[in-house]
RNA sequence: GCUACCAACCGGGUCAUCGCUCGCGCCGCAAGGCGGGGGAGGAAAGUCCGGACAGCGCAGGGCAAUGCACCGGUUAAGAGCCGGGGGGCGCGGAAGCGUUCACAGAGAGUGCCACAGAAAAUAACUGCCGAAUUAUCGUUGUGGCAGCCGGGUUCGCCUGGGAGCCUACGGUAAGGUAAAGUUGAAAACGUGGGGUAAGAGCCCACGGCCCCGUCAAGUAAUUGCCGGGGCGGGUAAACCUUGCAUGCUGUAAUGCCAUGUAGGUUCCGGUUUCCCGGUCGGACAGCUUCGUGCUGAACGGUCGGGAAGGUUAGCUGCCCGCUAGCAACGUCCGGGACGGGUAGGCAGCCAGAUCUCUGCAGUAAUGCAGGGGCCAGAUAAAUGAUGACCGCCCGCCGCGCAAGCGGCGGGAACAGGAUCCGGCUUACAGGUUGGUAGUAAUU
């Protein structure tokens, strides 16, 4: 696996791209807060059959990260709600990915050690536009903490 | 030089590190790697107009609905733009200049017009008049006639009174009138005179406005002169009328590939009549070589076709009407609902009403010709993040007479493609250039 070669990247491959996907994310995956962001993820194995909470064995999960997808997968986005300018949704999109691409490494190594992979979404849900270092502190902490889940 | 306004343009730069996306070249079985390129805006926004493109629909007609509305030009088109005309407003003595207007019709009809006011379209009320006509009132009323009553008488008549009638006068009502009536955004063309019972464009003079016509100018809107007719408000962004135009839905359109369209549950509707032809059977009739042979034939079965009716679907609002399917007592046909399944890939999807420069035509919008250029194609949605320096602006401090220099701190707008173009509208820190006006200084 050529991933803890090259550490900083976010292509294609990495990120949340499949409309089903997101919708089995939302629909059967675990989820928590902390601010300002809202954190829906889902487990599961390297095989990609089996989530670890184990709602049904679900047979359209084939196509969940498996063999030729990295183990890691992230989407990302700010609501509308508050952001009603496009561009500030853009700009908040663009420093959560920043974060996460910079951070992920140790998620990234351990679920590979583990075997399992991650489909994992951030939502933001703070009010104003956040700053640079604010970003970066809180997906550091999110990561650590779903290494700890990844872990249990 | 400064200030204001208008127009056009720009909308921070460089470097480093780590990244994203799409082509190209090379390497690799592949995953991918390496190299070198492209990668948001003037509004990408609002989605308000107009197209291109696509699908559905489309014999045709009618109704409805919607939009537009001075003229000419421009364009693929427009509710855009350019030029012109007209009205309003502002400045001005005027010429003119600027600005603004959804600028057809209120001489077809219906409706509405808050508050105030007599009244918002009927002419009501106050007021004025009461001439004509009609009615009516009037205590000594102006004149006349006069039934009747009293007195006198030469019996001819004289004289006094007098109901009533006519007339005159005064009033009232019907009636006439729209001059005046504190309002209001708006009040029945304005001013003056004549006229009248009182009045009135009722008449006249001058002026204003509207309509029609001749002539002249102009492509036209329109303008001008003359002549004729007229002058009872506003509102059509109320209904409406007139003229013109218009199918509907939008790239989540749409096409292709892959997968699926299976099995199931349930509801509703349907089985018609007639005609023609083929074929089979054939009551019966005729012919007969008497062979149940030939010919005809009501009727019946079956197959095919047609007509009417039925029914289902379509006719992107409705109707006429049109088109297509169905006709089968079978667990059949048609339609609907539930349920089930797919929501992956490719095309559309970026070379175009394209950008830019030059020339020509035109007042201009714009067009034509030639040269050069290639300028995003993402799809949970790329074009970024961080740092440093430079440039710009602001504040504070220090130095300096001042211009300014240095240090520290802070700020930098509106805003992100999603099919593509042409417009419109709205948002926008700061800056550059040009023009106009004002003003200061210098020559």
């Amino acid at each position: 696996m050529p991933v803890s070669n090259k550490k900083f990247t976010l292509g294609a491959t990495e990120r949340l791209k499949s409309r089903k996907t997101i919708e089995r994310l939302f629909r059967d995956g675990r989820h928590f807060t902390l601010f300002p962001f809202k954190v829906y993820y889902l487990f599961s194995s390297a095989a990609g059959i089996v989530p670890p909470p184990g709602p049904a064995t679900l047979p359209g999960l084939s196509s969940l990260p498996g063999l030729s997808s990295p183990p890691l997968q992230a989407g990302f986005a700010a609501g509308s709600r508050h952001f009603k300018k496009a561009v500030d949704r853009n700009r908040i999109k663009r420093l959560t990915k920043e974060a996460y691409r910079l951070q992920k490494s140790d998620l990234q190594q351990h679920l590979h050690a583990t075997n399992r992979s991650l489909a994992l979404f951030l939502i933001y849900t703070g009010k104003d536009l956040p700053a640079h270092s604010l970003i970066n502190e809180k997906i550091g902490v999110i990561l650590q903490k779903l290494i700890r889940e990844a872990g249990s």
